[in-house]
RNA sequence: GGCGCCGUACCCAAGCGGCUAAGGGAGUGGAUUGCAAAUCCAUGAUUCAGCGGUUCGAGUCCGCUCGGCGCCUCCA
């Protein structure tokens, strides 16, 4: 089946064909570690995920790498300010080194709990800083650097085909409109490869190289590492949209200019999450992380349904009302699922309009990635009289594989009794003679009082359950 | 100033030239229930910000107006 992908390079839907057959190589830009990343940033990890999970549903082989960039960079923006990671480091009373180390593991946890797999390799900055010189020495024997200031530059007037991804050319851009312009350079778009002259005191991540000591600019991490992992020339490079305009720009110019080749065929960017107040941003502070949002008694995949419900290259403004919404509409489709696993296993095979629906999904997935579409699949085939119980739950669990919403796991997941200083099932015991002997006042104390400790109670003709709230 | 995106029912949100404008949430009515919860059934835009235009035919293409947003070297 043909995946349409809608490629920033062209800007336009395209079908994807593979440099190898049955084989995708896709680069993800990774986390930043100096701080929790917050639901944002796991828009475009989960759609990411979603991206790989397609890949693999339609057999091929993914090659998924991320990076994790844990070495420092600047507060500001061009060269001023303070370095990240050491004011975290300061903030917190730890070392720059264990600062990333304990916010990549807050990474992955949060990866864990929206049900987002694992890159098939992760790399970090600080373990490829080797990879990154040799690539500066590479641009620099082939003529594309100079030193200024003690930095070494790229030269972007020496690669014709600078920002033609972003569209660069188009644009008139206002220099210094947010930046102080950086007196060394010789070109506007010129960016630092490798750093020597620190304008921050303190750096506490610095290595030698040729150009003495110092520490690496912040794209130069993605060039190198992507071409050890996936080779100079491969399929795919996600990342948010921001990243257009200036990081896979640059990315693009010292990667085609040191290997001498294509780099990346198709560009895949997601928009960004915003806040009824404007932009989510770390220097902003008004972000939200997964970890605050199960603060409030929500469901990771609470936000992952969220974040479904829309196409990745929408903006999406986050509400609590709207995660409301998505929490209501899982919840209500794990006990959906719940109820259709009561009755029996799922079908071996598919078929009829069993098959439809599946076509009918693989289609809207193919399309882009419209996770909306796919979701809208599942609620119609649940309403369906003409499908059975094997039949709905076959397609789920399939559909599932895909959109990554645990539901399988989550209706069969056995509801643990809170501790509540009794017995539930005494209580329910006497709720239930209460009722037989019509003393409604009691039985409804009783359940009120459950109901306080975060029980439920639920009546059905086949007798009295509970879940918890 | 330049580049780009968006405006669809009470809310979120698909649709991107052609059957009756997906889906979810909330609401309402009914069935069920001692009452609830859950579930099931029913119910929702003669209309897609506004105004023009192109077309046999337009949320869907073009122009203008109004409103919102993002980017223009921290950013997903």
């Amino acid at each position: 089946m043909d995946i349409h992908l809608y490629n920033t390079d062209g800007r336009e839907s395209q079908i994807f064909k593979p440099l190898q057959n049955g084989e995708v190589g896709m680069y993800c830009c990774g986390p930043t570690v100096y701080n929790y990343a917050h639901i944002g940033n796991m828009r475009p990890y989960t759609i990411q995920d979603i991206l790989k999970r397609t890949f693999t549903y339609f057999g091929y082989n993914v090659s998924h790498v991320m990076n994790i960039t844990d070495v420092g960079h600047l507060t500001d923006d061009g060269d001023e300010g303070e370095d990240k990671m050491i004011k975290a480091a300061r903030e917190k009373g730890m070392s720059v080194w264990d600062i990333a180390r304990f916010f990549e593991e807050a990474f992955w946890k949060d990866l864990e709990r929206l049900n987002i797999s694992r890159p098939t390799v992760s790399c970090r900055a600080t373990d490829h800083i080797g990879d990154m010189i040799d690539m500066i020495r590479t641009l620099e024997e082939k003529g594309y650097t100079y030193i200024s200031g003690g930095n070494v530059y790229f030269d972007t007037s020496r690669f014709p085909e600078y920002g033609k991804m972003a569209l660069l050319d188009r644009q008139e851009l206002r220099e210094g409109a947010r930046v102080g312009v950086d007196d060394n350079k010789r070109n506007y778009s010129d960016f630092v490869l490798w750093f020597t002259n620190s304008k921050f005191e303190n750096q506490a991540m610095v290595w030698d190289s040729p150009w003495g000591r110092g520490y690496p600019g912040w794209h130069i991490e993605c060039s190198a590492m992507s071409s050890r992992y996936l080779g100079k020339h491969f399929d795919i490079h996600c990342g948010g949209i921001d990243h257009i305009p200036v990081h896979h720009t640059n990315e693009i110019a010292q990667s085609e200019a040191a290997n001498g080749c294509k780099w990346v065929n198709y560009w895949i960017h997601n928009e960004f999450i915003l806040m009824k107040t404007g932009k989510m941003s770390k220097s902003k502070g008004n972000f939200l992380t997964v970890q605050s949002l199960v603060d409030e008694g929500y469901d990771a995949l609470d936000y992952r349904y969220l974040l479904l419900g829309g196409h990745y290259r929408s903006q999406l403004v986050f509400s609590w009302e709207s995660l409301d919404a998505a929490r209501s509409a899982r919840e209500s489709l794990v006990r959906k699922v719940k109820a259709l696993a009561g009755e029996g296993q799922a079908a071996a095979a598919l078929a009829g309009k069993a098959r439809e629906y599946l076509a009918s999904f693989e289609e809207h997935l193919v399309d882009d990635l419209n996770t909306p579409r796919c979701l809208a699949d599942i609620w119609s085939l649940l309403k369906d009289r003409d499908l059975t119980s094997p039949d709905k739950l076959a397609l789920i669990y399939r559909m599932d594989g895909i959109l990554g919403l645990r539901l399988e796991e989550s209706a069969a997941q056995e509801e643990e009794a809170p501790s509540i200083g009794g017995d539930i099932e005494a209580l329910i015991e006497e709720r239930n003679r209460a009722r037989g002997e019509k003393n409604f006042s009691r039985s409804d104390e009783i359940r009120d009082e459950l109901l306080a400790r975060g029980i439920r109670i639920i009546d059905t003709p086949q007798g009295t359950t509970w879940e918890k709230v």
